[in-house]
DNA sequence: AGAGGAGCTGACGGAGTGTCAGGTTAGGTT
DNA sequence: AACCTAACCTGACACTCCGTCAGCTCCTCT
């Protein structure tokens, strides 16, 4: 079902040329998280590669559609954040450390994935569909869960009826996805990394319970 | 004190100049709202305006040059945004009304401006000082304002005291931009334009006060 | 009118793109 | 071993875009 790796011209891939078809990618990989998206160019990554140009677009029909190769790989991992809120109870201390949990996990994964992140999160602003679809099935993992505990929440009447549970849990997750892009412009406000989780939490909990949280 | 308007070469400006300069911009901008950033070329934005690529290297160095320059006009045009913070008072009900001009000021802000911020995001997410600057110049003017919100409250003790102003502010600031930058993907929730904001809105509110709005 | 600087562009070398034909390699068959 | 075939790679090429410079035109001031 997961259909063989297939080259531009329609060819079967082999061992070697998977081979050479993930260094391409890692060097790409490579490439992004050291130089503008922009100033990324074919020929870079196979000289990086040690092959051509050519053998690049045997595997690739250019740069973005390598891109998003790698996105896809990465969305696949990133369905794992799903377990960062799936079967939590948002109620009383261990809220809190739901709420903790999910502000360090999702920050570790922007994190580990920032170079390539940035060019989906583009991508998806300019109304690229493709890119569009590997962003949201990634914030969907998340953002359904923290939907549902808000429902939830809220049949029990502890939140206000007229809260749109998909608005604040998306709303969240874009908190999270951005604070995580721009980790670094926080120093500048004299916030330290440390002191960022805490207060991402607080509000993670503020706006998933209405209420502040009983460390 | 302002300067004169320079050419590359070091030339001064005059009328007839700085018109083509503008017309330039102007393309630009238009180039950037129709096609992805990677694929804005030069030889296309002097063809639109109707002038050689070789008028363009008069002008700028390259397309983020120009970029850059179109960005520093929307900043200083941002500069007004500190407005919607500036003079208002976060209890009762005036602040739930405090909490909904900000985000609809916010909103529309971006949404007007939305292809270069774009570009100033990615450009600041990949660490381009430039950039980076240009978009904490925007941000600042929101997010001292609500900063010094929270710590007034703070020092009134209605906000904890392990609350860090400038992390709550600076996160809040982010989601409101993130959401605006990603707003189509809400559509895909199921949840409205209309229906974002007073959950934004409710967001801002409980991240600033703590506590639910009373409307 | 003409001097001089502002303004524009044709032309060009250099670099990247994307394609194709043709050569090389690996693995299976007889 | 000899052969065949499909996978694999790349040199070469036409094309596009970049970025620069010399030289032309246009405007303005005297």
């Amino acid at each position: 079902m997961t259909g063989q790796v297939r080259t531009v011209d329609g060819r079967v891939a082999g061992r070697r040329g998977q081979a050479t078809r993930q260094k391409l990618l890692e060097c790409l990989s490579e490439m992004l998280s050291t130089s503008p998206y922009r100033d990324v160019k074919v020929i870079d990554v196979a000289r990086m590669a040690g092959t051509s140009p050519a053998t690049f677009y045997q595997y690739f029909p250019d740069v973005e559609g390598a891109v998003l190769e790698l996105a896809e790989e990465m969305a696949k991992e990133g369905a794992t954040l799903t377990d960062l809120v799936a079967g939590r109870t948002w109620a009383g201390k261990p809220a809190w450390a739901a709420a903790e949990d999910l502000v360090d996990g999702f920050l570790s994964f922007w994190r580990k994935n920032d170079a390539i992140l940035r060019v989906v999160d583009l991508g998806a602003a300019e109304g690229d569909k493709r890119f569009y679809k590997i962003r949201m099935k990634i914030l969907n993992a998340v953002t359904n869960s923290l939907t549902d505990s808000i429902k939830e929440l809220q049949d029990k009447g502890r939140v206000d009826k007229w809260v749109n549970p998909a608005a604040i849990a998306g709303s969240l997750v874009a908190m999270l996805a951005a604070v995580a892009a721009h980790q670094k412009g926080f120093q500048s406000w004299g916030v330290k990394q440390a002191e960022l989780k805490p207060n991402l939490a607080l509000l993670v909990h503020l706006g998933v319970t209405g209420k502040k949280p009983t460390k």
